[in-house]
DNA sequence: TAAATAATCTTTACGCTGTTAAGATTAAGT
DNA sequence: ACTTAATCTTAACAGCGTAAAGATTATTTA
């Protein structure tokens, strides 16, 4: 992908990629501009043809890795047989979580510094949504409301929901937790315990 | 508390207020071991014969944080009438999200770089459990224990009662959130869902 | 009390960081 | 072929964490 002459050819998807990997390798803390152009043999300025921040090109970072984790997400709904089955929307927790099971680093990564819009609202805008909970609450809304709950059943039985999964998986990637079961076996538990 | 003289007198403590108080205006990323040194008066190297890096100020600053939080979820617990009522879980639950909503900075801070120990287990070693969650893992062996569920239930029933209420901190202390609802009269009602 | 020691603070300096400005190189468009 | 725009390099700046050397003051010891 990249060669010797003066201009790179690819470095805008270049330095997303690495600076994934970086972020995976060494952490986010330890992820810097020049060490991402360093890793594309390019000068440290290079990248300011492309982003006009360290902030801009960590936000094109982000939507690359929010893309990897819909995918995730969509497969386990599509993979669903029943789409009225509340079990879709469990099992969209289990591969949410295990996700960031999985990648780790993405998670601090993602919510430490969170921009995205979140509509928690049944009613009002949701096109600038955060797109795994916006696919998730479409799924719900549809498959709570097939089970005749009421309004605010729904609203609230939604935010419950994505806040157990989304707890689980902050909690599951924490760097200290002693857990003596596979969290892949015990994910749907703990969800169903609800 | 500071006077002018060559030795500060109550610098260690100093810094870590001024430290949080920072956060709290500008955020943790613009937290910088100067700018703390400065609004205590002293020079940048100062804060070295307290804290042998800014990562060990940021540990005093957490554990000064968590020691606010743990007041709050101890004043929660002991205010319930009957210790073996379900509903100090949920109070506890609901002061726990209410913390975060009151001090939307502390969040990340503290669950940005987590280095609590997490014991998931109902057996193992808890001395070095994040304190806030020790306090609910107590109150919640003994209360689920009275209600005579079985050991598996029980520990799944915790793990799945923390994730909600932490992950509905992080999901209301997110920046952009659109809820119509008062979260104070809310909260309740979301985590009964369960 | 006087001297020695330890704690606390300042100044200086180093390498790393994000970012800008000026200019070199190459690609694209006319 | 010439112009323009995109892409890159080099150089420089201020802010950062941190270490070293030394100044100042508190504390301990003789």
């Amino acid at each position: 992908m990249a060669n010797k002459s003066y201009h790179h050819g690819n470095l805008r998807n270049s330095l997303i990629e690495a600076g994934i990997e970086l972020i995976n390798q060494e952490g986010i803390n330890q992820l810097s501009l020049r060490k991402v152009a360093s890793l594309c043999g390019v000068s440290q300025a290079a990248p300011y043809a492309h982003f006009k921040s360290k902030e801009d090109l960590m936000g094109a970072m982000r939507d690359h890795v929010i893309g990897l984790f819909m995918e995730v997400l969509e497969k386990a709904a599509f993979s669903c047989s029943n789409q009225n089955d509340p079990r879709l929307l469990v099992e969209m927790g289990k591969r949410y979580v295990l996700f960031f099971i999985e990648n780790p680093k993405y998670f601090t990564f993602i919510f430490s510094q969170h921009y995205m819009e979140v509509n928690l609202d049944l009613e009002g805008d949701d096109t600038k949504n955060f797109p795994p909970y916006q696919l998730f609450k479409t799924h719900a809304i549809r498959i709570l409301g097939n089970m005749g709950m009421t309004y605010e059943k729904i609203e609230d039985g939604i935010i419950s929901m994505w806040a157990t999964v989304h707890g689980l998986a902050s909690i599951a990637t924490m760097k200290n937790v002693h857990y003596s079961k596979e969290w892949g076996e015990k994910i749907e538990d703990i969800i169903w315990n609800k």
